[in-house]
DNA sequence: GCCAACGTTGGC
DNA sequence: GCCAACGTTGGC
């Protein structure tokens, strides 16, 4: 999925036109896209802790101020593949290695993904997990330090995720920018992960809806503070 | 490399 | 609007 930027020769640094995080919506089409209708079915904790929060649920159609997440998981490959000829390996320590240890997270589409970076905020964390390699889990947190705006790859024709159905007129794509925070105190890998998870599911701990296994193809997912924290304390455990 | 899960597309 | 075919994700 993604394949957080790289190459920006530009973009990289974080940018120039403050944050642009919205373009104009035209009310119409936009977010909407989400249509996978179970969007909801986490219903129990979110809270935001962050601030605002507010709405319940459950607006019907209608965008829907949805609760609000204040973590995330974000998946990118660790290991060279090369889709349409370009390599699209970008593993934590490649963030580590751009200027500023920052970059763009580009290369998203699908519509949840996008839709929840278009939730992030400056400031909040996010694992950076590690996908379709030999050892998949979490390597270490990430930070959140601008919000989305417009992907500029969905525009160049050379790059693997091209989308000759978007136009700068009104862009269909998002990213956000993060900056490397920390590498976990010990790699949590998926199995640990798992095996929690399937032991809440019958205990009813904090692990028990991860979207990392209720929605297992999502690149970008939310995570409630109760899950955040918890997946927090596995650091401390001897493996 | 295999293949299950699941999102997207397009015919009707 | 339904749903089968198809394509992609990503663990193993």
């Amino acid at each position: 999925m993604s394949r957080p930027g790289k190459k920006r020769s530009r973009a990289t640094l974080p940018d120039k036109e403050g944050s642009a995080a919205k373009f104009t919506k035209s009310k119409t089409q936009e977010e909407e896209e989400s249509m996978i209708p179970a969007a909801k079915e986490r219903n129990s904790k979110p809270v935001g802790s962050g601030t605002g929060k507010t709405t319940k649920e459950t607006c019907p159609s209608a965008q829907g101020s949805k609760q609000a997440y204040s973590h995330w998981l974000m998946k990118s490959e660790p290991e060279s593949r090369f889709e349409k000829g370009v390599d699209v390996k970008f593993g934590i320590e490649d963030l580590k290695a751009q200027p500023n240890q920052t970059a763009c997270w580009d290369g998203v589409r699908n519509y949840q993904a996008r839709n929840f970076m278009r939730d992030m905020k400056v400031g909040q964390e996010a694992f950076f997990y590690h996908s379709n390699c030999k050892e998949p889990g979490i390597a270490g947190i990430i930070k959140i330090v601008k919000e989305a705006y417009p992907d500029h790859t969905q525009f160049d024709k050379k790059d693997p995720h091209y989308d000759s159905s978007s136009t700068k007129e009104n862009p269909k794509w998002s990213m956000v920018d993060v900056q490397f925070e920390r590498m976990t105190k010990r790699f949590i890998p998926l199995s640990e992960l798992k095996a929690q998870h399937q032991a809440h599911r019958a205990s009813g701990g904090p692990l028990k809806d991860m979207t990392l296994f209720t929605r297992q193809r999502l690149s970008v997912q939310p995570l409630t503070d109760e899950e955040f924290e918890f997946v927090l304390s596995l650091e401390e455990k001897p493996s």
